[in-house]
DNA sequence: GCATTCATTCTGTGATCACAGTTTATGATA
DNA sequence: TATCATAAACTGTGATCACAGAATGAATGC
């Protein structure tokens, strides 16, 4: 999850691993629908390849509970509750406050350079309401603050949480078109790290995780 | 991993399962060592079932990188350097302080009673330096503190640390025997958490989440 | 006696097959 | 036409095989 974010399977160590990172990003950006299924054979198909790096990059995926794989039965993008929903917010809200407390203090002006052009396509993607292209520019400005902690237990815990969410998320915006609600919370967050405020920079951070608890209250 | 940890194979829903939650058993209470070995074809004489539930098993623990998975090499159990080791330690203390919050909000007086049956126990283990009964004690206390959050996602998360820092701490435990050097943070954290006192208990549990990144400082 | 090279063994990876549950579609019956 | 039984299609799971690269050993050269 440390490699950048290719549209087709990137550096193959593995099958698995390039099926793996490919399913994560449409997740995360929401390509993946709740409730979606996903088959091993068709997405074998899809792949051109066998059935058996399919099943384990679906595996590893139900294994951080980014699908559902029961038994003898096809594995599934998770239909989130209000109560799991908040439950992944929260613990993003803890750990990226953290993260962002540690960023402040090692930003550097060309990270800014990079979080301001996130932001751009952020708004852009906003105003023309695509989710898949929101989610992407967020979660690109999120993970660049938190990469700054160079602690990578850390991210790629975050990024799991990411990946989680984007299904639900994306399904949010689709659905419950909110223009207005989303005031652009990361300017200041670009404006605090700037002033390395580290206090003030994970009290945003935490407000923003808090965002899509919002977003999940008015969908039910 | 919110499954009780029974020293066989349990409840399988898949072989693969099973085998998996052997293993992180034996990762977090040190029965693999670090830089030790793990083929598919031994694991599965030794299970008794073909390869291909084994290799799935080892996988996902890879991917959790609580096993390093190199092309065409044996997994292995990793060996830590003192980043990784505090970098994890820091995010333990990040999550189950949050945790521990949450916690004070919730505690009964049974969970208070559970949790002085595993400080007894964690303290004769320690007393015979008995490292992986020490380890499965301190395990058992922890886990009961954060699952009283109710929040799943937390607590497989900080499940996923145990198991990565476990193989490291047992080795510092047997290598590197001081034991006047722990004092029993545990009973501090049961007084806080009688008391309902939130603060105290965030402050005292981040501080023992701490203890494993002194233990290592000394080990080098 | 020591280093180097080559063969053997061991490693994970991918593909293919058989199997048993689940789901879906089809057809018969009232 | 609606409902139920039955069969076909689809699902993940486990086992087995072939293969290529890595590690290890022994034998050969100096």
């Amino acid at each position: 999850m440390n490699q950048a974010l290719k549209p087709d399977i990137s550096a193959p160590a593995n099958l698995s691993a390039g099926i793996y990172s490919d399913l994560q990003r449409k997740l995360i950006v929401g390509d993946l629908r709740p409730a979606e299924n996903l088959s091993i054979r068709t997405l074998a198909e899809e792949y051109k390849v066998s059935a058996m790096p399919v099943r384990e990059a679906l595996r590893q995926l139900a294994s951080e509970d980014a699908l559902i794989g029961a038994a003898k039965k096809a594995y599934r993008v998770p239909n989130l509750t209000s109560e799991q929903a908040a439950d992944l917010f929260f613990v993003r809200a803890v750990l990226e406050g953290a993260a962002a407390e540690i960023a402040a203090e090692r930003v550097s002006e060309a990270d800014i350079k990079i979080l301001r052009k996130h932001n751009i396509d952020l708004e852009a993607a906003w105003g023309k309401q695509h989710a898949s292209d929101f989610l992407f520019a967020n979660y690109q400005f999120h993970r660049h603050v938190y990469s700054l902690t160079g602690n990578s237990a850390l991210q790629s815990m975050i990024d799991a949480l990411y990946v989680r969410t984007g299904p639900w998320l994306a399904y949010g915006i689709t659905n419950l078109v909110k223009p207005d609600k989303w005031m652009g919370e990361h300017d200041h967050i670009i404006t605090a790290l700037g002033q390395r405020d580290k206090a003030e920079t994970r009290r945003l951070m935490e407000e923003d995780a808090r965002w899509g608890v919002e977003l999940f209250r008015e969908l039910g």
